[in-house]
DNA sequence: GCGCGCCTTGACCGGTCGGTCAGCTCCTCT
DNA sequence: AGAGGAGCTGACCGACCGGTCAAGGCGCGC
């Protein structure tokens, strides 16, 4: 595994990292309890025990890979958004940040995703559950931002949301990296389908 | 656990419809690794031994729910979709199908969705996918009919029936059955913020 | 009364799990 | 030279996993 893939670039210690990044790869493609300790170690060439050595166990290990692909959305795409001023462009930013985050820690964020239910530990969902209330409750501000400035029609935002969200969120599940589009062209093509719609006006 | 949950509902034998309710529930909330068959036959109030009195084995289980979300999807959504005629009424029927089967089959549906990643084994992933492309090759041919009838514009059939799919594939992981809006009323929305798009033309 | 099948059980198996521990090597500072 | 700490290992632990098996209860036809 010599091809870092986006968890931890900048984790002081390079083993430190390695493991992260293998961890990352394995729980996105097994889940959760399908991962063992052992297959991590092995993937990473190393001995079960020093896994143990650098995290103090399986649930601390998988709660880093996870934090990665969520902690630093939000700031990430808000920052996005900041530099737009137009209602609508902020709204295509926010979606084009989000495919650009999810490309650039995609193995983290698939992990987090797909344990998203059976989480064993309540505390650490809640926080994440904040975290990911306050990404949505932006992007439900920004609709109803556009919708006051006239821009787009009076939708419920809260659907209009979802369904942005859904187009972004459901993307890990087909996404090829080695196929043409980019997750970038990806949002890009979805904004334009949403926003202008599939009918046919003329 | 005395409510039926959607799977198996004329299955032939009680006992055997009740551990594929309860399965089901559990394969969903805590997916196939993390879920035990001492959890399926504690929660049925039963033996473990009589688990493997009806089932040959825990991936025989957990495929016969998950083929239950899969099985007749393909059929259901397609004899809606023959009962319209107007092609963007067509594609309106195929989202509301797909949004009452998951209705009917939540748990096993939400289960099936989960071990996407992860199947042990290739050989039913593989008649799976076939299933899931037959249905998707379907609603693809049902955009361009529409694209062809002049009722849609001239859009990418296979990045707009991304976006549909997204929009119902999704609805799993936010849908409440305690709040208000039907599986049917929110793909109905979802059909209309898709088909008009946000943008106010006025 | 009695044998026969079906549903059902508890005891048990080998294997793997997450996690622990004593101790090894090797580099650094004094 | 030697003390000490970080990185690292293999042997080991109890718990739990999926799965097996011999046998018990029990209704039904003869």
């Amino acid at each position: 595994m010599s091809v870092r893939s986006g968890v931890a670039e900048v984790e002081s210690s390079e083993r430190v990292a390695q493991i992260l990044d293998a961890s990352a790869r394995i729980f996105a493609s097994k889940g959760y309890e399908g991962t063992s300790m052992r297959d991590i170690s092995e993937s990473c060439g190393i001995s079960k025990s020093l896994l143990y050595h650098h995290f103090t166990n399986k649930d601390e290990l998988y709660t880093r890979v996870a934090e990665t692909a969520t902690k630093e959305l939000y700031s990430f795409v808000e920052g996005r958004v900041a530099a737009e001023t137009d209602p609508t462009q902020r709204i295509r930013a926010f979606m084009l940040a989000t495919a650009e985050y999810f490309h650039r820690y995609r193995w983290a964020w698939i992990a987090s995703t797909n344990a998203f239910w059976s989480d064993p530990k309540r505390r650490r969902q809640k926080e994440r559950m904040m975290r990911r209330k306050r990404y949505e409750t932006h992007l439900r501000e920004l609709i109803r931002d556009a919708v006051e400035a006239g821009q787009i029609r009076n939708v419920d935002e809260a659907m209009a949301g979802r369904l942005i969200l859904s187009a972004l969120n459901w993307m890990h599940r087909w996404y090829d990296p080695s196929k043409s589009a980019t997750p970038h062209e990806i949002a890009d093509t979805f904004f334009d389908l949403i926003f202008k719609g599939l009918e046919n006006k003329g």
